[in-house]
RNA sequence: UGGGCUGUAGCCAAGUCGGUAAGGCACCAGACUUUGACUCUGGCAUUCCGCAGGUUCGAGUCCUGCCAGCCCAA
């Protein structure tokens, strides 16, 4: 019998995900990455391992959650960028601490993830839900051992089932936000409009694009434009002055052959935005992005990542 | 001091021949979202239009005085 192994975060999607797993024959270890943040998971991850009878591990992550995410987190902060935590957990803590796990087992790994593997390539989850953009540095040697069973169904048949299975954790609300608590960070800034005109003072963290909570009014809406975090300085202006027809991107990671002449595709550079048709010129583990239409706020720290139809190419982090 | 202008919510700002306070921004709430914060929806002047009087059925809108700020002239 083959064993995977399932990240239970202590939801209803992971949750489902093992039961299904479980039930078409496949022998289902839990494991619950802790870092410590929410102390109800590991024991909601318990749980649903004990109604439906498998075993559960549970891993204490805090010191490599601190290190290789949440550090860094802080760290891009104050250098003036917009760093996006999910994007580098997934392939430095959480998918290798499942696979360390499924070494041992010779198993493979599953998560409750809303994307799809198929023919060892990653692709879009089911509309409206699609997690792939988060997912785009998981290592290649990977996906041939990689299960996503919830990636093509709704919610709603994922909480359907869950009560079916009489899973105790059905409906629990989804989580949204990122996993560990942000601290206010003890920065300032002095804020100008692009005219050179002083605004004011801000404090904490902003980001490229940004509009809200700048607590300053103006006669249409105003943006972020630039960050300058040497200077401590931030800059503000209208929308057409946040667009980018031109990206500069670092730490190119790809889930396909590295191409070897520019790449047509569709880039998308926020979690939440539309994708933009465009060509990449690659240079090692650089890249410059040439998008066919303006994208709306390219924020540093943040990734595009490259599609074909619905397939996941790579992507990098914008300079 | 003489002449002129302005004073409407946190900011900007409409407001006509007097008729019972537009709009934008900010802010707040919600939706969306595996950090980004874009977008959308809703809320947001009822001891009220610098203050005090007056005219009028009725004044932000007219009249008088005062206060504050700005500009020009000195």
């Amino acid at each position: 019998m083959k064993t995977v192994v399932i990240g239970l975060s202590g939801g209803v999607d992971s949750a489902v995900c093992a039961a299904l797993l479980q039930k078409s024959g496949y022998r289902v270890v839990g494991v619950n990455l802790d870092a410590g943040f929410s102390p109800n998971a590991a024991k909601d991850a318990q749980a649903v391992a004990d109604s439906q009878g498998f075993e559960l591990i549970i891993v204490n992550t805090a010191a490599r959650m601190q290190e290789l995410v949440i550090d860094p987190f802080y760290a891009a902060y104050s250098c003036g960028q917009t760093p996006n935590p999910c994007i580098s957990c997934n392939p430095t803590v959480k998918f290798p601490s499942l696979f360390d796990i499924a070494d041992k087992y010779d198993g493979l790994v599953a998560t409750g993830h809303y994307a799809v593997i198929e023919k060892v390539g990653l692709y879009k989850g089911v509309k409206g839900r699609d997690q792939s953009y988060m997912m785009y540095r998981l290592r290649r040697e990977w996906l041939a051992r990689l299960m996503f069973p919830l990636g093509r169904m709704q919610k709603t048949e994922v909480r359907r089932l869950a009560a079916e299975m009489g899973i105790p954790v059905a409906n629990k609300p989804d989580s949204m936000d990122i996993c560990f608590p942000v601290a206010q960070q003890p920065l300032t800034w002095d804020i100008y409009h692009e005219n050179g005109k002083y605004l004011g003072k801000g404090e904490g963290v902003y980001t490229i694009g940004q509009r809200r909570g700048l607590g300053i009014a103006s006669d249409g809406r105003i943006y972020v434009t630039k960050i300058d975090a040497a200077k401590g300085e931030i800059t503000l202006g209208n929308i057409e002055n946040v667009q980018n027809t031109t990206l500069n991107i670092q730490n190119v990671h790809w889930l396909i052959d590295t191409p070897t002449k520019p790449l047509e595709c569709h880039c998308k550079i926020r979690h939440t935005g539309t994708e933009t048709p465009a060509l990449v010129h690659i240079e090692g583990d650089t890249a410059q992005i040439e998008f066919k239409a303006p994208v709306f706020a390219g924020a540093p720290g943040q990734s595009a990542v490259f599609y074909q139809t619905n397939q996941v190419l790579g992507g990098g982090i914008i300079v």
